[in-house]
DNA sequence: CGCGAGTACGTACCGAGAGTACGTAGCCAT
DNA sequence: ATGGCTACGTACTCTCGGTACGTACTCGCG
């Protein structure tokens, strides 16, 4: 049963960018792509996954569920092209905060500020934070956030501990930037829920202040770290009532 | 078209708890209510919340969907329901190590230790942390999280800081909590998903304890809370591309 | 001890939406 | 120019959450 294709590979939006390395076909091909993980990203961010149909994607990029499903796999790897964007938008924010910056200290200020800032935007809360770990899977979500903000972190972390008296294993380095990734992105939640975002800002900057204050004075006092043995872990058996 | 109902209210296990404030009726009832939670609780945690259907866990609990939607308003109400027990016995399970413990150091330690266990568990890291936000979204997981679990943390990281000092306002008390707590979290993820979690939970051991130990030497030097102004967050327009 | 009423389910069905099979139009190398 | 292949469009399937409605059991009341 022949039924009117109405198709016809003109340009959607009337200014496709001309890349002079590629084919026609192969930009009209890319435009669609992007147009369809920019949608995603919209309804996504607004919406959320399970509340965004397939459809409504289509139909706000202008093509149909053919078209998706050419250039991705499914509804979660398309999810996953848009968290990769944003999580490669985020990093590159924050080295571009860092660019320049030679003391390690004032690194890690402006990486907290660019980070704190970057916490705030809602795309990042929405898809990265809170439904980044559920739709892919915390093992693709520690994947995906470990070569990119998660590596700023790591970076701002050992330049500014190697800088210390102390000197740590790179593991060791890891685990503090774990740390202080949790506890900046709890920061930046606390800043994004509030009602006054400018006073609990300024709260946030006292209170990890405080705690970087206190790293530099135990750094000045030379104190090495503690090592209390490993015993405090022993299986949450416990709590099953 | 009468259909043979084999519907019969003798106990599915073979015991049914006795409760005598209760009728025959209630007990039953309460007894396929817990078996649905018990199930939904078991499924999303092996499998997660979009993966588990309906009909597998009301065939798990041995009933039908008219039983799971006369005590449940939809599938997010159930999972709803297990969130709220598996945060309540984590909550349970810090208040008891913190039974009898007075020196404040002492309850953060105990209580250190109680969380970095509970966020061990399976059902605590699938259902609380990684489904939990995208599911009962952001709001519904803030104000389930705010009385239970994160209000330990609040009561104990009040005990440490009234007790250093300085003197500090509520807002200052829930901005160090959830910083702490958002750290505590990353502490606990980081130990359970390590290859060897010994060696993973002395390295978290001995990173918190070392940013305990700057607490401790501020509070020793009598260092007030530093105030650098609040201009550190003017609005991440610049991560648009 | 009946008995009416209401609870605690069971059964059958509906609609939405993710995924698929297949058709086709246009571009691109030859 | 032309065959092939890419980049879609169309129509369908099928799972699954939710609903409408029927029914058995039980509990309070006379």
């Amino acid at each position: 049963m022949p039924r009117s294709s109405v198709s016809k590979l003109v340009p959607k939006v009337p200014g496709v960018p001309g890349v002079p390395g590629a084919t026609l076909r192969q930009q009209y091909s890319a435009s669609t792509k992007r147009g369809l993980v920019d949608v995603a990203e919209e309804l996504f961010t607004e919406h959320g996954y399970a509340a965004t149909s397939l459809d409504a994607i289509v139909s706000g990029a202008r093509v149909t569920k053919g078209a998706l499903y050419h250039h991705f796999s499914g509804k979660q790897a398309l999810f996953e092209a848009v968290f990769e964007r944003v999580e490669s938008d985020a990093s590159r924010a924050i080295q571009k905060a860092l660019k320049g910056k030679k003391d390690p200290w004032e690194k890690a200020r402006a990486g907290l500020e660019a980070f704190l800032a970057v916490v705030q935007e809602p795309r990042y809360r929405r898809i990265v934070v809170q439904e980044g770990p559920s739709v892919l899977g915390y093992e693709r979500f520690r994947e995906q956030e470990e070569r990119s903000t998660f590596a700023n972190v790591v970076d701002i972390v050992r330049a500014v501990l190697s800088a210390g008296t102390w000197e740590l294993d790179e593991p060791m380095i890891q685990t503090f930037a774990r740390i202080f990734f949790g506890a900046m992105s709890a920061a930046g939640e606390s800043v994004a829920v509030a009602d006054d975002a400018i006073v609990a800002a300024t709260r946030v900057e006292a209170a990890i202040g405080f705690i970087i204050a206190g790293f530099q004075s135990l750094a000045d006092a030379g104190v090495p770290l503690p090592d209390p043995g490993a015993a405090i872990l022993e299986v949450p058996t416990a709590v099953d009532e």
